[in-house]
DNA sequence: CTGAAAGCGCTTACAG
DNA sequence: CTGAAAGCGCTTACAG
C-alpha cells in the first residue's frame, strides 16, 4: 500500500502569467472568460496557455473554491455485464455534466467495500453512488459516510441503510414474465434462483405470487428452488428439476444468469429449454440475446438505470442535498420477449397477452 | 456541462487541532504516525479524529506534496465483457497499491476520447492506462497528452503513437488456435472477422498463416472473411460461410464475439458448429464458456491483462517514468480447450496436440 | 481593466 | 517533542 506518483513539473498559471507580464489573478480570470478582462489580455493569455501546454488543475482550484467535480462509484462485481453496463451508464452521464468518475470495485466483499469507500473519500467525491457488495451492512457504511455525502445506493438494498434506492421494478418484472408464461399456456410455474435474504428476490417473488394467484393457480411451495445468482448452482437445480418437478412446464428465473444456467442444466438432463420447457430471465445482460435460445426476459436496461442514477446524484449534488429521508425510486421495467424460451404449453392458446412474437425481438411495456 | 458539486463543511485538521489545543502540524504529524510526536499527544489526536469523524483530504495533501495518488483509465467499451474485466484487473491491483482509478469510457468515439481524456488530466492523474477508442491518432493523443504523463496504451495499437504498449501476444495465440483445429485432421479452416485495419487482427491473421503453412497447407485467400467485431455482422458471415465456402470445415475466429455470431449465422443455415463444423475464438470471456456449444478459445485473461497493465504503469510512476522510447509488451496466451466447440473432422484422429480434453475446461500453455 | 492579498487543507523544513 | 511559517496552484473579494 504505497503511492507516490511524483507529478511532473506541469505548467502552472505562474508560468503564463510571467510569459504574459500579467499577474496570476489575471490569468486565472482570462482563462475562465471573465468579461472584466480587456479581449487582447485574454488572446494573449489563451495563446500562452496554448503555445505552454497549460493544463488547469482542477484539485487545486476546487480546493480554494470549495467544491468537487468527481463522483464516487463503488461497483460489487464489474466483471458481471449488468454492472458493467450499469458503471459505463453512469459514467456517460456523469462526464455529460463534467463530473469525472472515480471507481472502486469489491468483488463482492464487504470488506474490500470499507476499504475502497475510505479511499474514495479521502478524494472528496461530491456524491457517491453504491452497488453494494452482498452482505453490506447500514450501520457499518454509516460509520464510514457520515451524513455529509449524498449517496444513492443501487441495484440492491442495504440492510439497515436509509439512503435513496434506486431499483428497476421488480415485483411488476416478475409479473410480467409470470403473465406471459401464463398467456402461453403454461400453470405449474416454478420459481428458479435467488434467495430469500435478497430484498430483489423477494418482490420478484411477490410479483411471481400476484400473477399465479391473479390466475387463479395456487402456487405450490415446491415450486420455490432458491439457490444462489451464479451460473454453476442454478445448472444443478436444472439437472434436478425434472426429476423433482416432473409436472412443472416453465421457469421465472431470479435472473439472467439463474435462466442461463438453468437452461444448461436441463439441457444435461435432456430437457430442451424452448421446446419441452420455458424459462423467463430478468435483467437483459447481452447474453440473453445471444444464447440459444436467446432469451425472454425483463430489464429496465442496465445503461439506462446507471444513467438514471448519476441524473438523480447530480439533482442532490446541486440541490444542495436536502435530506427528506429516505426515497425508493422505481424504475420502469419492460417484458423483453424473445420467443425462442418461451414455447406456449401443447395444445394451449399462444396469445401472449398482446405481446406479438414478430420473429425479432421486441419489447412489451 | 455543469460542475458545481458543492462540498459540505468537514472536519480539518483545524478542528482536530483546536479541540486537542495542539498545532495542526502536530496533528498532521500525528494522524502520519510521525515518531516525532509524543504518545500520548498521538493518542489524544487519534481519538479527536476519530469522534469527529475526520477524513483526510487528499487532494490538499496531494497538492502540497506535489504527488498524485490517482490513475486515469480510459476504456473504448465499458459494454463490452472483454472491457469490463480488463478495467475491473487494473482497478484491482490500482487498488492494492494505494492508488484510485478515475475512469473514463469512450464508447469508441475518438471525439469523446479526446474530451474525455481532457477532463481527466484536469484531475492530475500520476499515470494515463488507455485502451484506445478505434481510429485513435498519435498525434492527435500526443497534443492532449504531452511528453510528462506516463502512459501505457493497451489492447489495441494506436496509429502513429509511440507509447509502451501492452497486448496478449495475438500471433502465437492465432497459432495455437490453428495448430488445434489441424490436429483435429481439419485442412480447410477459414479466418473470420476483424480488420486488416486493426493491428491485433493482422497479427492474428499472422498466427493463422503460420501454423497452416507449417502444415504445408496453401491457405486460399478466399478463406479470410472481414467483418467488424460485432455479431451481427458475424452472424450474417456465418449465414452466407456454408454456401460461399462449402468445402470448409472449421474456423479460426477474430475474437470470441466474432465466434459466437459466427456460430448463430452458421445455425441459421442448418450447420451446427461443434458437430458440423469446428469454431476457435480468442479472448475468453465469461460468454465463452457459456454459450451452446462452449467455445474453445484463446486468452490471455482479461482480468490479468488489466493487473498486468496497472502493473507495468506502477512501475513506471515509482521509477520516475525514464522514457526510453516505445517498449511492446507481450503477454502470454494460452488455448482453452472446450472440446464442443471444436469436433474433429470425420474420420480424423482426435489427438490434439497434447491437450487432452477431460470433459471439463482445461488449459493448455 | 488589473494586481496584491488572503485563503482552501494540508505538509515540511526550521526554530525553539 | 511542538509550533510558526511558508507554500502547493488556484480563485475571489477588494483596491486601485
Amino acid at each position: 500500500m504505497t503511492a507516490t506518483g511524483r507529478a511532473k513539473a506541469r505548467t502552472t498559471m505562474v508560468d503564463i502569467a510571467s510569459v504574459c507580464g500579467v499577474s496570476v489573478a489575471t490569468v486565472s480570470l482570462a482563462l475562465r472568460g471573465s468579461p472584466l478582462v480587456n479581449e487582447q489580455t485574454r488572446e494573449r493569455v489563451e495563446r500562452a496557455s496554448e503555445r505552454l501546454g497549460y493544463v488547469r488543475n482542477r484539485s487545486a482550484a476546487n480546493l480554494r473554491r470549495r467544491v468537487s467535480t468527481s463522483v464516487a462509484l463503488v461497483i460489487n462485481d464489474l466483471a458481471n455485464p449488468f454492472f458493467a453496463e450499469f458503471a459505463a451508464g453512469v459514467d456517460e452521464a456523469l462526464a455529460a455534466a463534467g463530473y469525472i468518475t472515480l471507481l472502486g470495485g469489491t468483488g463482492e466483499s464487504p470488506d474490500r467495500q470499507d476499504v475502497v469507500i475510505r479511499s474514495l473519500m479521502e478524494h472528496s467525491p461530491a456524491a457517491l453512488i453504491l452497488s453494494p457488495a452482498e452482505g453490506s451492512f447500514g450501520s457499518n457504511l454509516h460509520s464510514l459516510l457520515g451524513y455529509l455525502l449524498p449517496t444513492l445506493v443501487s441495484n440492491r438494498e442495504v440492510a439497515g441503510g436509509d439512503w435513496d434506492f434506486l431499483v428497476c421494478d421488480n415485483r411488476y418484472g416478475a409479473h410480467l414474465a409470470t403473465r406471459h408464461l401464463l398467456a402461453l399456456g403454461h400453470e405449474r410455474i416454478a420459481f428458479v434462483g435467488g434467495h430469500r435474504s435478497s430484498s430483489s428476490c423477494r418482490e420478484r417473488h411477490r410479483g411471481y405470487m400476484d400473477a399465479l394467484v391473479s390466475s387463479c393457480i395456487l402456487p405450490h411451495d415446491a415450486w420455490v428452488m432458491e439457490c444462489a445468482p451464479v451460473r454453476d448452482e442454478a445448472a444443478a437445480l436444472g439437472r434436478q428439476l425434472p426429476g423433482l418437478l416432473p409436472d412443472v412446464t416453465a421457469a421465472v428465473c431470479y435472473n439472467d444468469i439463474v435462466a442461463l444456467g438453468l437452461m444448461q442444466g436441463l439441457a444435461a438432463s435432456g430437457v430442451q429449454a424452448g421446446r419441452d420447457f420455458a424459462v423467463t430471465g430478468f435483467d437483459d445482460i447481452d447474453e440473453a440475446a445471444l444464447f440459444s435460445p436467446p432469451l425472454t426476459t425483463v430489464s429496465a436496461g442496465p445503461g439506462a438505470l446507471g444513467r438514471r442514477a448519476a441524473e438523480l446524484i447530480l439533482e442532490q449534488i446541486e440541490g444542495g442535498h436536502h435530506r427528506e429521508g429516505e426515497r425508493k425510486i422505481v424504475a420502469p421495467v419492460e417484458l423483453v420477449v424473445r420467443s425462442s424460451s418461451c414455447p406456449p404449453l401443447h395444445g394451449a392458446s399462444t396469445s401472449t397477452d398482446g405481446a406479438r412474437d414478430t420473429g425479432k425481438d421486441m419489447k412489451a411495456p
